[in-house]
Formats: structure tokens, sequence, C-alpha cells
DNA sequence: CGGAGTTACTGTACCGGTCAAGAAAAAGAA
DNA sequence: TTCTTTTTCTTGACCGGTACAGTAACTCCG
């Protein structure tokens, strides 16, 4: 390069064009060539075309997108809080099929979906990260991160959740689901059932009923739908917890536990479908058969029901309903809010509760003889 | 409700807290108020109880997040560009395993992760969602968002990915993995060998090598280490190709098309373990027991392939560092970028390629004596 | 031909913060 | 005591858009 030419100026970047930028060029008004962008039937289509053309020659991209959220108040996006673990969460099928869902559905509406993260330690997405609502989805320990959300004003839709007064929440009838599996095990005729399930910051364990009051919903409708018609029947239940870790893993490692209980259980009421792949798992290490000599009921209906051998007895739900309706929800308290100009959280929140269903299948059978 | 009291006024929201609200209320200055939460070294420790407390009873929530990244042009969260379908993408187990990878790592930093749909008809999240940087992942029909990610002069990191000039990558060696896997079909003898890929735009059907240029990287690379041993040898490939539907149920139908031609492929190399599963589906239609009747190869050694039977026999990579490493590049080039001042992607661009692995397990042998 | 209604564009205020430089008061050094 | 230096707070400009209320010209219609 000969020194006489000054090129090192021209390295230095072009300041990035703005509205005004394009404006000047143009020779009209800042408001007119923000039209040209976002509404385009305010000015003539010839005037618009050269805007644009000028814009595009600038390498403008369109309008800042932090900009203009700040102007309009809307930011193009949902949140969604999972778990304070969000590899956790995504380790999850059912979860990870209700975020695609929502996704699906979400897409159209032009806005794209923020997995909250737990953060850093100054900078929590919760309370940082712009968004016009967000979905609540259930398993969630730590609910600093909802209280962030609420006190932001946000919508918010809750799932499988308790929805605090004036929020709209999706929900499936755990309650019904899991009466009809334990019922389901005492026609068969069982009497030694036990339940293992999830709950909220608990290891490996023995419940008594005192400690449900600790769950969060979804535990706590299930358990009281598993053990209802068994107490009423005279049985009574054997409640496990294990904690948030791989689901087959755990499944695995508190099938042993239960099974080497005596009285041993003849029956295994799991939380998911995953759980119950891993009590498979014991019980094969402990050379019982499934359902001959140990009858399983897993939760969900997820895909791995049906990669089990035996196929697996279980609740089914629409996950699927659960994030689409999920992600309407939103959309419409978002819209709401919206139009009533404050950010209140306005109108009548809606619940939604989606059908359960036992779906009776190769894992369940009488109890082994005595 | 008496007449005289004109309560209504009342349930008109108050207008939200700023810091200027809050500043009147103390006595001090606007940018007072800002540096109590932004930057706590800039005041007396008291003063700054003080105008939190204030804040507190207001109920401001902190720095409006959309203001906060007009002001400082940061947003707080990274983009992951996945596919036009997110749905389509969330059902990859390697897919989400990838995500879940970034999003562990990406944490810490206090940044969400945005998955970005394909937006509808006039909003387009690539272009009009504010973020601080991206992750384009592979498996991208359309390039258009990569279009807007790239003009946006965003920080970019590309995995699986030919990444044009100037940016990071993040890419695993396809290419040594997938010589590796044909040679050793090779070598237990087979002269008829299937290749079952995935390509662009592509639907069922026989390829021949011009077709390949249509590829995006991985599928190419693939393709090229899969043939190579193979034409080296003399055996005239046959390579297929399915959509990016449903993994097991494509690689169902396009084993049947495969076991239906004569000669009968002895053995088919698969895009991933998932249509390598539905590879063992189409076998066992046909009555043909894996690996004596035919022998079938995967990739990526996901969960899936011990979960076969027989396990899967697997080209190995590792998912989570690739998704770790993508996450600790972008962030890197952000923080670069932000050093540097302007937007401008400086710094010298890394490119990554982690190695892979051939994993022999139960599902190759010797082809049959005819 | 005059007033109502459009169409096409402009001007100003505001969204809610942060940055950089400066001023006043308090502390430390010569 | 006087001259730095530090601490603490303030001022004004700016980030890059959008909303809303004009204004001027142009069309429609009786």
């Amino acid at each position: 390069m000969s020194p006489s030419a000054p090129a090192a100026r021209h390295t230095e970047r072009m300041a990035r064009a703005t509205l005004q930028t394009i404006a000047d060029r143009v020779g009209v008004s800042r408001m007119t060539v923000s039209n040209a962008f976002s509404r385009p039937d305010q000015l003539s289509a010839e005037l618009r075309e050269r805007i644009l053309a000028v814009a595009d020659a600038l390498g403008y991209v369109g309008p800042n997108p932090a900009a203009r959220a700040l102007a309009k108040g809307v930011a193009g996006n949902v949140g969604v809080l999972l778990s304070d673990s969000l590899t956790q969460a995504l380790t999850d099928q059912v979860a990870v099929a209700f975020v695609s869902a929502v996704a699906e559905e979400i897409g159209p509406s032009g806005r794209a979906l923020t997995l909250l993260t737990s953060g850093g330690t100054d900078v929590l997405p919760a309370r940082d990260v712009a968004m016009d609502g967000a979905i609540v989805y259930s398993c969630i320990q730590d609910a600093t991160a909802i209280g962030w959300l609420r006190r932001r004003e946000l919508p918010i839709v809750f799932v499988d959740h308790d929805a605090p007064a004036g929020y709209s929440s999706v929900n499936i009838d755990d309650h019904v689901g899991a009466r009809a599996a334990a019922s389901h095990l005492l026609s068969l005729g069982h009497r030694q059932i036990a339940i293992a399930t999830t709950g909220f910051n608990g290891d490996f364990g023995v419940l008594d009923s005192a400690d449900y009051d600790t769950f969060a919903h979804v535990e706590r409708e299930r358990v009281r739908g598993w053990t209802e018609p068994m107490l009423a029947a005279g049985v009574e239940p054997l409640v496990v917890r294990l904690p948030h870790g791989d689901p087959i893993d755990d499944g695995r490692r508190i099938g042993q536990l239960l099974l080497e209980r005596s009285p041993r259980p003849t029956a295994v009421l799991c939380f998911s479908d995953a759980i119950a792949a891993g009590v498979y798992r014991a019980a094969s290490d402990a050379g019982l058969r499934v359902p001959a000599e140990l009858s399983v009921v897993g939760f969900d209906d997820s895909r791995l029901a049906r990669q089990l051998q035996p196929e697996l007895t279980t609740v089914r739900q629409d996950v699927a309903a659960k994030g689409r309706l999920a992600a309407q929800a939103l959309v419409a308290v978002i819209e709401r809010a919206r139009a009533q100009g404050g950010k209140r959280v306005a109108g009548r929140p809606k619940s939604v509760v989606l059908s359960t269903e036992l779906v009776v299948r190769g894992s369940t059978a009488a109890p082994p003889a005595v």
C-alpha cells in the first residue's frame, strides 16, 4: 500500500445508518422514513420505493429493535420460564414437547421465544430481559423468577401451576387421571401399591401425608388422586419421592429402594413415563417381570410409553394442546393489555383444564398369587 | 360507594414509576437513581439505601429493559437459529441436547436464550428482535434469516455450517467420522452399501453425485467421507435422501425403499441414529435381522444408540461440547465487539473442529454369504 | 365556487434509560 | 495553609425510534 494513500481512514466503519441518515439523504423528515418501514399506507408508493432504495444502499437493516421496543412498548418476544436448570428441563421430553407446541403456536404471531435462564450473579433474565409476556411452566423450584415477572406486571400464563388471582392458567386434570390409575390397580386386586413422585426440593425418601403440603400443584393433585381411592379401599399407600434429576436413573434407584422393602409392593404408580422406565429397569435388575410380578403405571403417555416392553399403562395428557392453549392464552392477554393502554393485567383471566385419560396397556395385571 | 367519594379516580392505575419519579421523591437527580441500580460504587451506601427503599415503595422493579437496551446497546439475550420449523428442530434429540448445552454455558453470563421462530407475515424475529448475538445451528433450509442476522452485523457463531469469512464457527469432523464408518463396513466385506442422508430441500429419492452440491456443510462432508473409501475400493455407493420430517418414520420408509431393491444392500450408513432406528424397523418389517442380514451404522451416538437392540454401531460426536464451545465463542465475540466500541464484527474469528470417533457395537457384521 | 374530506408529509414531544464531563464538598498531602 | 485528590452528585446530550397533532395540497360534490 503506498504511504500517500490514507486508506486507514477508510477502514473505520461508517457510522451505523439511522432513520435520520436516510431522511437527510432523501430529503424528507425522519418520520416519513419511519412510516416507509412501519406504516406503508402513510406515504406514496413511489416515495416509499425511493426511501427503501436509499436505505438499502446505506446498509440500513430496519428499525432498531431496541429503540422500537422502547418507543412502542413491544419487544417481539415472550419468555418461557421452565426450571432453574434449563438443561434439566430440556432433557425432559414432555417439557420439550410443550415448548415445541408453544413455539409453533406463537411463531405466526411474529414473536420469538425466550428461554429464561436462572441468570448470573447480577443479571436476572426474568427481571432484565425485555419481553411482552411470559409462560410459567411447572417444575420450578426457585420462585423468585416468578416474583420478578409478576412485579413487572407482565402478562403471564401459568401452566401446571396454581395461578395467582387474576392470572390465566392452563392445567390438566391431574387429579382425575391419577384417580383412574389408582382405581385401575385396585380393581386388579393390588393391595401393596407404591407411589413414586417428584416433589419440591426433595431428595429420595419415604413421605407421609404431612409432606404433601410442600408439593407444587401437579405433584399435590396427582398424589391426592392416587391416594384417595386407595384410602377409600383401606389400602395404605407407600409414597416415595425422588429428586429432579435424570428421571430414568432416579426411577431405577427408587425402584430398587421399593423392591427391597418388605412386604414388596406389587404395583408402582409413577409420576412420569420416564420414571416408569426406570422402574422397569429396577424390576429387570431384580429379576422381576412386568406385569406378572410387578405392575407399573406411568403418567403423560409420551413416546416412551409405547417404546417400553411391555407397553406402558399410563395416564394420557395432551401436551401439544397444553402448549397451544398456553400460547393462545398468552397472546390474548398481551393483546388485551395492549388494547387497554396500561400495562395493567386486566380482563377476565381464563382457566383451562384439559382432561386426562387412563390408557391401559401391557404393564398392569393382577398381582401375583401369594 | 357514596357519590361524594370520587373513588373512581383511584382505580386508574398509578403511572408506572421511572427513575425520574423516584428521583423527585428522594430529591436527587435521575442519574443518581440510575447509579443506585447500575453502579452502586458511584454513590454513598446510605443514599443508595434510601433510594432503593423509595423505589421499592413505588413498586419500581428495576431499569426498564427496553430503555436500557437502547441506551447501553445491550439486550441481555442471544438468539439461536435452529430451523425454519422450531417444532421440527425440537423433536430432534441431538438439537435439543445442543441447545441445552448452550443454555447451560450461556446462563451464568446472565443472558437468556431466544429461539428464533420463522416469524409471521410482517415480523421476522431474526430482523426485529433485539439481541446481542446469535448462534446459527445447522439444518436450516431458509437462509434468509441468516441474511438478516448478518446484515445486522451481529456477532454470530456458526455451528455445523461453513462459516462465511470473518465469522467464528464450531464444527465436528464429519468427514473423518464418515470415512471411518464406511471403511469399517468395507473391511467387514460389504460391497452393497447404501447411504441414507438428509439433504436440503430434498424429498425421498436416489441421488447421484451431481446432487451433492446442493447439500449443506454437514451432509456434504459426511457423504464425501462415506463415499471416498468406497470409491477407492471400487464399490459404487447407493445414496438416497430423505426429507426433514420425523427421522424414525422417514428412516423406516427409506429402509423399505432400500430393502426392496435388487441387489439388496447388505449395509446402510445413516445420517443419524434416529434414521438408523427407522432402518431397524424396516429391517424388522422385512423379516431381516440386524446385523446378520443387514448391517446398520448411525451417526451422533445419541442416547438412542444404546437403546436399540442390537446396540448401534455409530459415529460419536460430543454435542454437549459443541454447545458449550459455541456459547463460549459467541460470548467472546460479543465481548470483543463491545470492547472495540463499534458493532464491527472484528477480531480473529476462531474455527473449532471437534473430533469424531467410530463406536463399533452390535449392529454391524460381515455380510451374509451369498 | 366554496366547504368537507382525503392524501401526503412535517414538527415536536416523548419512550426510559446511560454516558461523559463537570461542580461542590470532603479528605489527604505537601 | 494551600494545593491536589477523591468522593459524591448533577447537567446536558444522546440512544433510535414512534405517536399525535398539525399543515398544505388535492379531490369530491352539490
